[in-house]
DNA sequence: TGTAGTGTTCCATCTCGATCGAACAGTTTA
DNA sequence: TAAACTGTTCGATCGAGATGGAACACTACA
């Protein structure tokens, strides 16, 4: 877990970013500082708590996420430079897609 | 069918593009003229002729590829400049992409 | 201690899309 | 006309991944 982007395949970054929820969590977590939120406040995604811990493996996965605990919690953030670097302008493309209620 | 770019959701673009073969064909057309190479020379892709025909109506769908009858055969054309306008970054990154086998 | 909170793991279910073969439609040529 | 070629459509199968509930591990705090 926790691969660095560089080592990811285009084949699993999208299929990383070819799901919904977890666009909708990278956006997120691109608003607001560097390891400012846990898991636990993206409780109001319409997902289970399984299925969120499932998407945020993915994430790690592909080398968009890294974690860090702090306490009970896990702390986000995302590997944004090192994500651009080696997927050039994908990043962006999912930052600026519009969201898709709920 | 043959729907614009500008009309197609970031969703459909990466379902689109999450498929290896369907990525193989849009390298392989990127490399030669447009309407120079109809569907049949696609057959050394390892699936089967109904199986390819699928493929393209998905990306004629999502706008990547233009199609033209010439007699009994299809021709296709990449819509690149469109595509790179609705997603800039995007098919340059499949194009980089390193070829898997088979 | 024990209780609450956070996140993961396990397991089962289910949906969607890739796949293939066969039949079909259209075009060209014999 | 028939035969050959190109590509699509149809129906069925199959597997991968999303999903949720329950049990679990860990931390913090009463």
């Amino acid at each position: 877990m926790h691969a660095s982007p560089v080592e990811v395949s285009l084949q699993a970054a999208l299929d990383a970013l070819s799901d919904p929820i977890r666009r909708r969590i990278v956006r997120e977590l691109a608003g607001v500082p560097d390891w400012s939120r846990p898991c636990g406040t993206f409780s109001h995604l319409p997902v289970a708590k399984s299925t969120l811990s499932h998407h945020f493996a993915v994430l790690r996965g592909v080398g968009l996420l890294e974690q860090r605990d702090e306490g009970p919690r896990r702390l986000n953030r995302l590997r944004r430079p090192e994500f651009d670097d080696r997927f050039p302008g994908l990043l962006p493309l999912i930052l600026t897609e519009p969201e898709d209620r709920p």
